[in-house]
DNA sequence: ATGAAAGCGCTAACAT
DNA sequence: ATGTTAGCGCTTTCAT
């Protein structure tokens, strides 16, 4: 390790003429120091350019200051803007981040939230986590704060932030079927994660409300990536009277429905039409601009962020749980099917 | 702080039957431990669900096992993307990575320097940073383990990765002359940056290469962001004879610049030709797909993290300097200009 | 090969 | 209001 020669607290109460304590008192805040002692405190922490150690002083005791972040993966484009978010809202805080990246391995969820509980971190932060519900009871039990950003545990015991994936589903379903759709693929997500599930559910739920009927054949699995989306539309458009309407459960897996059409041959939207979920920044940019649900992906980050801090502030904080909205953003992929 | 009732090396001990040194002897892998004690202790620690406490480990003058990565900003994917790549190599490794957003604020830059070294991660990654010389000059004094990833010092005296963006820009603007166009506009990058330094060289050189005049008006300042390449753009656009190519220093200002073309009710690349540099994904996805000029965004990141690594094993190592290549991607954002 | 003891830099009782 | 004393969980001499 490199032959750090910083300055502790001791050598400031040398410096200040003060015991260590005293030192260590004025520095994390504590009110009753006499105000002469505290200018002579801070003048010569000023002076030798003290830095806190963070681990000695989270060692004993004190907060690391430190918010753990736990995500899947950081090639979907829907996480950093979240990750963005919570960054955000976190620099207004005196906290920083400390990012996990699982790449979607439960074991290493598991290992993280091990050690992040294990002082690592103050808190947790868990976005769309697969995460099994066993680790959040010991997250609960050992009464570390923690928030999950959309995902859901079985128990609803966990504050989470969420959005209206159902419902927004719906509307994208609806969408399509009001522009005269009758046959409408869905490219469904992970199955492990609540949002997926919700969406599928907003899906089959328009299709009843307007009743039109649900073929599992016009199902297909995009697992929320482009690679997936691609091989799930592949499937959807081989078919002998193929969909002509896809509804994919995140914008990451249209953009592999798009390219799967473009190799048909196919025009979007006149001989297909396409929705996404997420609103992520491509998704006005691609061509055709694809109609989406939004989910206001940098909120999620900071509501999140916000309930951890209440959290942090008192540790008695109730369950909470925030449901944000979705919203239907029309733009250029969809059309009344062909005549 | 949360009831933590994590067992610790005291506890295995207690479980193996062997002094709590052994266990850290064992534990941290050292050499000389009876393979049947090895095994006890493992065992035990096994059975209780053993995580190590990283901030005592480091307290005590262990790795903490993180390696802090300095961002300006989480607002652009050229950043993203670099950062993908390093979690990626990290990932590989037992690292960890803790992130530090400065959003292009010197003082933080510095503060955040200072707490890295100062034990909270064992190297440190500077992405694109602000930071001056004289804060690289203490890491180097603490000899600190750090790399510069797209970026340098003016003393040359760090690990670096870097891109041949001096080169990139000449192709860019040599692409653009190629084409036909004599009147070629400049949207520069923030100029504190060394990349945004060097493609404005590299434009200034493809001109006079070429014959072309070099004219200030037609250079305007991008910063890098899409709103300040909006502006810069409409500046240009403005002018009695605009250009009829622009180069943007990052695909972030083109994408601004776009936007400005768009408004003035102009083709692209009819009427005007773009291109931009980084080639950040969302480059092939906007309409009309961006020329631009590629950077290896991953392969940035893994190299670092390579080079960090190295560093960490051999504290003696010498000075390195790596130098990636750029390409030009030819889409559809460029034509002659019109007759 | 393993145990005992010291100490990393700090916070938090416990004193006074 | 401030000084004294223990540790937090671990690594690392120094013994044996």
């Amino acid at each position: 390790m490199p032959g750090n020669k910083m300055p502790t607290i001791y050598d400031i109460a040398k410096e200040a003429g003060v015991s260590y304590s005293t030192v260590s008192r004025t520095l994390s805040g504590f009110e009753f120091v006499k105000e002469s002692t505290r200018e002579k405190v801070l003048a010569a922490s000023q002076k030798l350019g003290y830095v806190p150690n963070q681990q000695a002083r989270s060692l004993a005791g004190g907060p690391s200051n430190l918010i753990g972040v736990l995500v899947p993966t950081l090639s979907n484009e829907y996480i950093t803007q979240i990750i963005h978010g919570i960054d955000d809202e976190l620099t207004k805080s005196n906290y920083n981040l400390i990012l996990y990246t699982t790449n979607r391995h439960q074991g290493k969820e598991a290992t993280y939230a091990a050690a992040i509980m294990n002082g690592a971190a103050d808190a947790l932060l868990l976005v769309a986590p697969l995460i099994t519900d066993p680790y959040l009871d010991v997250l609960r039990e050992q009464n570390f704060p923690y928030v999950l950003i959309d995902q859901a545990d079985q128990s609803d015991q966990s504050t989470a932030v969420n959005t209206t994936n159902r419902k927004g589903a719906y509307e994208a379903t609806h969408h399509l079927i009001r522009l005269g759709h009758r046959r409408i693929g869905f490219i469904a997500g992970l199955p492990q994660l609540n949002s997926a599930i919700e969406r599928f559910s907003g899906y089959k739920a328009a299709l009843a409300d307007y009743d039109l009927p649900f073929c599992e054949e016009y199902v297909a699995l995009g697992k929320f990536t482009s690679g997936n989306g691609y091989a799930a539309a592949q499937q959807l458009l081989d078919m002998p009277t193929p969909p002509t309407a896809i509804f994919a459960a995140n914008d990451l897996s249209a953009f592999g429905v798009l390219e799967a059409i473009r190799e048909h041959r196919l025009r979007i939207p006149e001989d297909i039409s396409l929705v996404g979920f997420d609103d992520i920044p491509q998704a006005a940019m691609v061509y055709p601009k694809l109609t989406t649900i939004r989910q206001p992906l940098h909120q999620m980050g900071h509501e999140g962020v916000k309930l951890i801090l209440e959290m942090l502030a008192d540790p008695a904080m109730e369950l909470r749980r925030i449901t944000l909205d979705t919203q239907l953003i029309v733009r250029d992929s969809c059309a009344p099917p062909r005549a």
